[in-house]
DNA sequence: TCGCGCG
DNA sequence: TCGCGCG
């Protein structure tokens, strides 16, 4: 059968990688490997796989080799019974179970912690900052990472860093409804649905918002009061709002530059005297988020969810994802009120009601 | 330079490429390129991954490949200036951009909805399931998947699904809650629940909580005021609110900056005079804003998990992540209330009452 | 299992 | 850029 290697260069060559490991004393890389025994990379890999089905050796990161569990041509079966507690007999330490994981978790680590404190960067970089020289002495570890969905690498860009699975839509179909208007009525009643909203200000999400804006002094008001009357008629008596007529949520913000907003049911907001001003949120993240703060009446969001049978099921759930953004005066949920009065808003302003 | 192909045969075999798409009228796979062109696959990828450079072919998915945005030797600048509206002269149909991307997003769709529906399985099932014959016919598309985060591959079973993100720790070490703050109430019965809350103040997380806030005057309290009065009982004489009927939350905050946010249901939120100061918000991505903790009366959090006995069975969850964010007056919860009255939190506090 | 183009 | 073993 082939199970035996067969080729006399090859079982040559097996003795030789177990050699050139056993003096090692650690995972060496594939292409150090290669130069040790003096055979082409594809050569060498070609039997490294196969002694790795055996056994023999194991592969600890990308193109990273060290001994296997088997150190020499033991029968599986023999393995298999795990005798008692005399292991390690053979010389190579303890190191129970797993070759090398944990200094694969090491490098992960150190990886990830590198990626947090500097952010985005290419692989060359990390291996740099890791004491490297080349970005292929740290791609192994990389591209494992992002089978593991640890990182994510810009293709175009050839950047790595820390996965944020939010930041993408689950669903492949990610559907995106981008708004920047005064006033925005939208309905939704597929499941499903997805909505991204930016640099907004004085926002209602949910059913039977109420905004209540009386802005004083500053402008005059320019874009007008902006009032919204009760939308699903749900206001009978102010506060018994049927709940369990209301849907779920699942609601993603990013990115975003939010003031006075509500996201639910039932919300009402007052404004008395707002406070267009701040400092314009300094820009959380790095594209300008300057039109929304023109001190326009802001948007205002109606969303309708799907209320299938009406009641509560598990249906009634809440998904709220809020990520790189500025947030103020912000009610999310059901049935809130919002009462904001406040005076001398800017600095210097003097507003008396 | 080598820009051109150089080789005489490299040049004929890229016209034959593109005749073929051409008559093709759809991306193809590349051993089937390989067959209609009559040459080694491996020389068919060297030529195809250089126009492919030249925006001559485009690859759709693993290994498919059509025709690319540049339909002739068009030169990149010229294709950066979209003169007017111009732009669909060369035949071609429309497609603005991307090719036949919408075909791998086809495929994407139907491979999720069959691992949406049929759970976890190995990749011959999806392909049989999508009326093909091998694992060779989705392979590409799924490890294209995987690569964006949508799926994920259990090596050891060779079994395709769904990509979960919230099942796997973040961080490669593990779960990490890290605490730092004066009041700090944290209960957590629930399985699987992540807590990560960063450089916050006056946090409520959970239901029927209230905030009473009347920070007074510059120093003076600087730890002092906050009062977190009943929880549990949720005051129901002035709410009423049935809290049964409130669903899980789940909530994830990240790398914001809020102010004076309630999240939940049934909340309260009064705040009178001003807010406190500016420019603390800034940044809220880069280093943190460590600030916000300077003279903050710390941040306290009251989570209150499925309650097992009690009401709803473990339907009553609340996930909440918070991390990288400056948090101020913040209700996250059901039945929360949150009271601010502070007058002149800026510089130069001239408290009144 | 396969995506592979790799210099 | 590179992980590549590929039959």
């Amino acid at each position: 059968m082939a199970q035996a290697p067969g080729d006399p260069d090859e079982r040559d060559l097996e003795q030789r990688i177990l050699q050139v490991l056993r003096d090692a004393g650690s995972p060496m890389k594939s292409f150090q490997l290669a130069k040790e025994c003096q055979v082409p990379k594809k050569k060498l890999n070609q039997v490294l796989y196969r002694m790795k089905e055996e056994s023999k050796v194991s592969l600890e990161g990308q193109a990273m080799w060290g001994l296997g569990k088997g150190r020499t041509e033991v029968e599986p079966s023999e393995l298999a019974q795990p005798s008692q507690a005399e292991r390690p007999q053979q010389g190579t330490v303890t190191v129970p179970q797993e070759a090398g994981s944990w200094l694969t978790q090491q490098r992960e680590e150190d990886i990830y912690r590198i990626l947090e404190a500097h952010g985005p960067c290419k692989a060359l970089t990390i291996s740099q900052k890791l004491g490297r020289k080349t970005a292929k002495e740290v791609n192994p570890d990389l591209y494992a990472m992002r089978r593991k969905h640890l990182l994510d690498l810009d293709e175009k860009s050839s950047t790595w860093a820390i996965y944020q699975p939010d930041s993408g839509g689950r669903n492949p179909a990610t559907e995106i409804i981008y708004q920047k208007n005064s006033i925005n009525i939208i309905c939704q009643n597929g499941p499903n649905n997805h909505i991204s909203i930016d640099n907004s200000e004085a926002i209602q999400i949910g059913h039977g918002n109420v905004i209540m804006r009386r802005a004083a002094s500053g402008e005059n008001s320019s874009m007008a009061p902006l009032e919204l009357p009760p939308v699903a008629s749900a206001d009978p008596s102010t506060q018994s709002s049927p709940a369990a007529a209301w849907g779920p949520q699942d609601i993603h913000l990013e990115k975003s530059v939010l003031r006075r907003v509500q996201i639910g049911h039932g919300n009402k907001m007052n404004l008395n005297g707002a406070q267009a001003k701040g400092p314009a949120a300094c820009n959380p993240l790095g594209s300008p988020p300057a039109s929304a703060t023109a001190e326009g009446p802001g948007a205002s969001f109606e969303i309708r969810m799907p209320q299938p049978g009406s009641s509560s099921k598990e249906e009634m759930a809440q998904r709220v994802h809020i990520g790189s953004c500025f947030l103020e005066d912000i009610a999310i949920g059901n049935s809130n009120r919002m009462t904001i009065s406040s005076e001398t808003a800017g600095p210097g302003g003097v507003a008396k009601e």
